[in-house]
RNA sequence: GGUCUGGUAGUUCAGCUGGUUAGAAUGCCUGCCUGUCACGCAGGAGGUCGCGGGUUCGAGUCCCGUCCAGACCGCCA
């Protein structure tokens, strides 16, 4: 060993001892006579301490020549400061050094490493590997540590067993795009990375394994966001013998056994809500619920009166901002442009002020006299002080923008604290989503989906009315997992794959394996997947995932570090038969 | 595929309706400093204003194109 202590765990009771320590310098204080060095490694920083006439010429010499970031090795005797600093646990101390070796020089790093370093992301992700120095970032990667241990030591608890799958599987035609790689043992030939362990897992219940789990690695082939990498993680799941029921309350014990032991957070049982009410009432299926402001349709009282607007409109719905009856012209204004931003697509913005004094002013008072937005203010049970905002159009849209505007409230009004968690099943999602590009339907969740049974009727005269077996969890209006229980016999299977739009030929070709396992004495099962990035930047209070993973993409799934995706030679390509053109 | 924001010193940024020699902070280098810990003080070096084209007497600033980065929409079974 090159050191006996590390930079973080000396303290007064070790006075007089002799240590070496090993580090990198965080910065030399040379104040002439006198001088300090800063070390630091992953457990903390440590005082040096170095005094003209006192300390060995020779080492105060050596010390000179110190740069921020080199690695060097000290030993010295652990001595009490004269001047403490309560802001360190290693403050008390400092080590009188007798000897130094520079095991290692370095260049002035780009930025500096420090907590809050002058980096910009550009920079950070170039230099990955200093950027990983830092406090916040090393610390996030812990709380990920951490966040594994603590999920295989619950799931463990539960008779789970870990089982890895093949990362070289098939391309499959439905959901994201694949990643592919080419066989060089058969040309022409190519394998996929799984966007999921799926089916793997399910054989795996055919095969009697009851409980598995795995932390496993999925790709998918989409464009980026700031909590979408083309690679990620996913805690894996999935159980025989067992209902819905069964899975949601295995799986809110995860939820609450990780607040409890990473976090140290009781948090209550997680509470429950259909697709359905979830998409009227928040205009979203991964409702934020850590405020209210859930919707109140206004059909019944605002058409017919002659505003043209909404009489033309499917819906006509609003939120109501408590203690927003303030806000300025120009702040309604910037809320107006925000709907009408084209992601956000709605045509405009009707507002109601519920003033202090009682009075209601709109800005459709030619339309609606006081005792009519009086009736209105009463739906939202608004008080005196509160703002109504109002959209109005297609159902749908109009919804999903009302929910955008609500989040937009709910940031400004400071009702999203970090700190808060507010977990959420979502359940009854539909089977099926109409694909408008493709004109034909496709599976929701994904097609082993099982229906609900008394929803199968609709599948041949109403196929989007099908509800499935299907839930996510949403913590904070983020949606981090997600499952179904499956199908497990192989007419339904088939069933789907027909209402999918698979030929039976393709249906065989694609999942034939799957189609026989079931045919073996295929278990009940069913299952869920956790988006393990998403939830440790949760729990570590961020809004990107790119800070728990060490060495992640930019925003075009490009790696700055290593210059990946790169071309490669014309031997590896005539080996892999490929031709590239481009 | 689309929308928006940004690109100026090693780094983070400022630079107004186009107008003298492009600034600040920090980092870096030199010197001074006996209790610093974001040490302090004095001095110094450091710029192809992302790249290409255009408008103009004159472009960091305006226009077009392009590259890079970030956020979002589409996409993400």
């Amino acid at each position: 060993m090159l050191r006996t202590h590390t930079c973080g765990e000396l303290r007064i009771s070790d006075v007089n001892k002799q240590v070496t320590l090993t580090g990198w310098v965080q910065r030399p204080r040379d104040k002439g006579s006198l001088l300090w060095i800063d070390l630091r490694d992953r457990y903390g920083v440590t005082q040096l301490f170095l005094e003209e006439g006192k300390s060995d010429a020779a080492v105060i010499l050596n010390a000179r020549k110190l740069g921020r970031e080199f690695v060097i090795q000290v030993t010295g005797i652990v001595s009490e400061r004269v001047s403490k600093n309560d802001k360190m646990p290693t403050g008390d101390i400092e080590i009188k050094i007798s000897s130094l070796l520079i095991l290692n020089e370095s260049k002035t790093p780009p930025f500096t490493i420090e907590d809050n370093t002058d980096g910009g992301d550009d920079l950070r992700m170039k230099y990955r590997y200093l950027d990983l120095r830092r406090n916040p970032v090393r610390e996030s990667l812990q709380l990920r540590h951490k966040m594994a241990q603590q999920t295989r030591a619950y799931l463990d608890s539960q008779n789970f067993i870990e089982v890895e799958t093949p990362v070289l599987i098939k391309s499959t035609p439905e959901g994201a795009r694949d990643f592919v790689v080419p066989s060089r043992m058969h040309n022409g030939e190519f394998y996929a990375l799984p966007q999921s362990p799926q089916t793997f897992k399910q054989l795996l219940m055919v095969s009697g394994f009851d409980r598995y789990y795995q932390i496993v690695k999925c790709f998918r082939d989409e464009d980026l966001r700031a909590d979408r990498q083309p690679e990620f993680t996913q805690i894996d799941c999935e159980m025989s013998f067992i209902e819905q029921e069964d899975i949601l309350s295995t799986f809110e014990g995860l939820v609450r056994h990780l607040f409890k032991n990473v976090k140290g957070l009781d948090i209550p049982s997680v509470p429950r809500m259909t697709y359905h009410d979830a998409m009227t009432r928040y205009g979203s299926d991964k409702p934020d619920t850590r405020f209210d402001m859930t919707f109140v349709e206004l059909n019944d009282v605002a058409k017919g009166k002659g505003f043209v607007v909404f009489d033309d409109a499917q819906l006509v719905v609003g939120i109501c901002a408590k203690g927003c009856a303030t806000y300025t012209r120009k702040q309604l204004d910037e809320l107006t442009e925000f709907v009408k931003k084209p992601q956000i697509g709605a045509k405009g913005l009707i507002y109601v002020r519920y003033e202090a004094a009682g009075t209601l002013k709109s800005s459709v008072d030619k339309f609606y006299d006081e005792e009519e937005l009086n009736s209105w203010a009463k739906k939202f049970h608004a008080e005196p002080g509160d703002l109504l905002l109002i959209l109005s159009g297609e159902a749908e849209k109009t919804r999903k923008a009302l929910g955008e505007l609500r989040l937009l409230i709910g940031t400004q009004l400071g009702l999203r604290d970090k700190n808060k968690f507010s977990p959420l099943w979502v359940l009854d999602f539909p089977l099926l989503e109409w694909n408008e590009e493709t004109q034909r339907y496709h599976a929701m969740h994904h097609p082993f989906t099982s229906p609900k049974r008394e929803d199968m009727h609709l599948l041949e005269t109403d196929p989007g009315k099908v509800r499935a077996n299907a839930y996510d969890l949403v913590i904070n209006g983020t949606e981090v997992g997600g499952g179904s229980i499956r199908i497990h016999d192989r007419p339904t299977q088939s069933l789907m794959f027909t209402h999918l739009g698979f030929s039976e030929e393709e249906a065989k070709k694609q999942f034939g394996f799957l189609l026989d396992a079931f045919e073996f004495g295929a278990p009940p099962h069913g299952g869920i997947a956790f988006g393990f990035d998403r939830l440790c930047s949760l729990f570590g209070g961020a809004d990107s995932i790119r800070d728990f993973i060490a060495f992640p993409k930019n925003n075009a799934g490009r790696d700055v570090m290593i210059d990946s995706p790169s071309t490669i030679s014309q031997e590896q390509l005539k080996e892999l038969g490929i031709e590239v053109r481009i």
